[in-house]
DNA sequence: CGCGAGCTTGACGTTGTTCAACTAGAGTGG
DNA sequence: CCACTCTAGTTGAACAACGTCAAGCTCGCG
């Protein structure tokens, strides 16, 4: 009883968006051929290459799309996802393998459900299906916008856009536990790992943030999002 | 009468497309709400910062996805299409305001459909959901791409990607009339326009490429791939 | 206590942008 | 039909931005 009830709230984001289109019973289709699970910091949940067997639910937790380039062996990060959201947009999209892999940055709980009686269902519900699209496709107008940045903007501009977005899209707030390293900043904001540092000394120097450890706060916010403007 | 037949081939691609999901009667619908265009090259199509009020299909021609940045004043070229397919992914997937303009780069013919009618149809048939959304999502992997691209590789190795999307997605051919300026070559790799140019020297002195004037000729493919390989 | 991973700093070399000067061709008007 | 101008293309040199390297640091953990 008290395993159903985690289970019950394990999947309710999911649930929730999915009953306002479909019906007790075509959920119930969808719950019989779905796993929960749980995975740690680091760990891989679907991997670049593979096929998209399944589509994820993020339950809680967050996680990055991470692209790894064998011509140079280096890692890119396109974007960075909070729960509670759908992922796999890639495999939603297409038929093809995926393109990136997507890894939990803090522990997460995922709800993989399988494509193809996911698209079953949005072929017989297009409310579903526009509604599911609109939410997946968030997430493609956010790598975007970080190619916009990267295109545009020099280091500082680009390391200024990774923390607004953090602030924004992640952590809600200006004051935050940081669970990237610098090299996934790095990463995520296309520089070295020593720009992003030198960056952030800067930044500390001239008080538009303070960091001990993993705590981040931002002292400054339009000063950042006047660094990102100018570029 | 050849005024029928004419507006009949203009959006007979889309109309082809469409009627695999929907009836004769539905596509009424959006005929008797859309119009068709011509676009000289250079004219937008699309406005970034815009309402998305209607949805693009390219019966003819190519376009560049357009990105001005107020920052610095610089374009970014996202991708580019060539005909037959659906713009407006942007419109497709959002309810914000366009993220880029799209515009002509060589003369095209359009058709715009009003997108909440669009829209309506989508609700109630989610096969014709999917497929175009699959459709249109093959956009934002090449946006993707290129930003992967971008991310990852220094201007050598995008000028080559650039050149290898041309030859396989737009021209479908090693030999072809460039429509690009060097500038707009520049703008979709990233990079300066002398920077564009001397690379194309190089490759012209090493056997790579010809050009002269507007054609070019991809005369080893295999280094061109190779070059972006490596990145 | 010692080891290793992540972090930090400064020096140095490479890459790519900017600038300035020049060429070629297309369009315009006298 | 020839200057004139305007735009696109081209080249090289100077300079700034950024990545790489090397060395040292800190902190958590065995």
């Amino acid at each position: 009883m008290v395993l159903n009830e985690m289970a019950e709230n394990y999947y309710s984001g999911f649930k929730k968006i999915s009953l306002q289109f479909i019906t007790a019973e075509e959920f119930k289709q969808i719950e019989k051929t779905s796993v929960h699970l749980r995975f740690k910091k680091g760990e891989t949940i679907l991997k670049q290459g593979h096929q998209p067997t399944h589509i994820a639910f993020l339950q809680s937790g967050i996680v990055k799309f991470n692209f790894f380039s064998e011509g140079n062996g280096k890692n890119t990060i396109l974007t960075l996802v909070s729960a509670p959201k759908i992922l796999g947009g890639a495999n939603l999209f297409y038929k093809d393998n995926n393109l990136f892999s997507i890894v939990a940055v803090e522990d997460c709980e995922v709800f993989l459900i399988e494509s193809n009686i996911l698209f079953e269902l949005l072929k017989k519900n297009g409310r579903f299906a526009v509604a599911l699209f609109q939410i997946a496709s968030d997430m493609f107008k956010q790598s975007i916008l970080n190619f916009i940045s990267v295109a545009n903007k020099q280091k500082e501009g680009r390391i200024a856009d990774v923390f607004l977005y953090l602030s924004g899209e992640i952590y809600f707030g200006t004051s935050f536990n940081l669970s990237l390293t610098r090299k996934e900043l790095a990463e995520f904001a296309c520089c070295s790992v020593e720009n992003v540092i030198m960056t952030l000394s800067k930044w500390q120097q001239e008080e538009i943030i303070t960091i001990s450890g993993k705590k981040v706060e931002i002292k400054d916010i339009n000063k950042l999002k006047q660094i990102s403007k100018i570029g």
